[in-house]
DNA sequence: AAATGAAATTATTGTAGTTATTTTCATGCT
DNA sequence: AGCATGAAAATAACTACAATAATTTCATTT
């Protein structure tokens, strides 16, 4: 008897889908909630959500509308990227083909998670900018810090009073603090692989 | 006489170069040193060493060589990269052009660092792998966290027990605890972004 | 089996007191 | 002049403990 029981001989399908109770908590911690503001927010019982986010409950679809509503997420967030990614990898690896998208809706803009969770002390993004697509001059004055390459194209990038122009095999980094606006000037798509610490979304 | 002494009339070269100071800061505050003991280290005292990272008093070239070797570089350290970039984004940005590199001879391992300093919460660093190179069996069994993001090639990663493949646009983080390893099984150059919290050289 | 409220447990935050680290500075040195 | 030193003064980092907040558990209800 060779094989030990933790590596079964077939195994057809990818692998179970990750339960949403850590999907529910990482969403919940970035967004500084805390599991009274969650029952607040869902008029949900404390006790009941704790006990979902540990999935000792499972959550009926109503429930999970409700839930990701008050987290600022569409429902399908909890079915997206890493989430049915393969058991054995899903808190490591992130693939190029699975990955959770963020639409920017109207600006030529997507992010795509390039962290499998938000429970590390930093995040990953891979940014797309169209040709002349521009973040909106949001001054993300929170705490933390923000670092960026940019691995193809061309990027203006302002961050407080100074502005830079920034092509492929640029690094900068910047404390979030200061307000910052990015804009892809040329003809081509622009690709900046963001770091994010501490996590937010 | 409205010229300035630190503002010469012709400017043919970039910029001033950055004072050493800040850079043996950074430079033993990851390493974990304090004043105290790069004193020891370098049979030197420590309110000298406080005015020289500040900036107060200037370094002889001998004396920079002790701290370097003290630190463990080797004195051009403190002239490659960022050092001599313009002041104003020195702070900010890494030119491709402009990258400390570390070497790692006989590995056909390059790293260039792509943060302009180690003071911040993490640190990215541009990694490449020729055919066939690999990383040591480092088990690197600090307390921390590690990303990457591959750009382009086919790396071969060990994470504890577990060993995935990782091919173009593939993300992976894990705490930096675990043993791992990793190496290019493919017949292309592989190119990694690395992102260390917290920084660590 | 999920949901609730309340008690029990566990984390987190705040606050002194302590120790370690860094800066300042008067003085000697080259 | 300006670098170097040691010792005092000022800061910053760590520790321990209490207070508070957050989470988990669990007996009970829906």
């Amino acid at each position: 008897m060779p094989n030990r029981p933790e590596m079964p001989i077939t195994d057809p399908q990818p692998e179970q889908a990750q339960p949403v109770g850590e999907q529910i908590r990482d969403l919940r911690k970035v967004r500084g909630l805390t599991l009274q503001g969650l029952a607040d927010k869902t008029g949900r019982s404390v006790g009941n959500l704790s006990q979902i986010e540990r999935n000792i409950s499972d959550v009926s679809i109503p429930v999970l509308k409700e839930i990701a509503e008050a987290l600022d997420v569409s429902i399908n967030w909890f079915f997206q990227g890493v989430a049915n990614a393969p058991a054995d990898e899903r808190d490591i690896i992130v693939r190029a083909d699975n990955r959770r998208r963020l639409e920017f809706a109207g600006t030529g803009m997507v992010e795509e998670l390039l962290s499998p969770n938000f429970s590390g002390t930093f995040e990953m993004i891979l940014g797309t900018f169209a040709p002349g697509a521009a973040t909106g001059s949001e001054n993300y004055s929170r705490t933390g810090e923000v670092g960026g390459y940019l691995i193809a194209g061309e990027l203006q990038l302002t961050i407080g009073e100074r502005a830079f122009s920034i092509g492929p095999g640029d690094a900068f980094t910047y404390p979030s603090t200061e307000p910052h606006r990015c804009w892809n000037p040329g003809a081509a798509v622009a690709t900046v692989l963001w770091v994010v610490a501490p996590p937010s979304y």
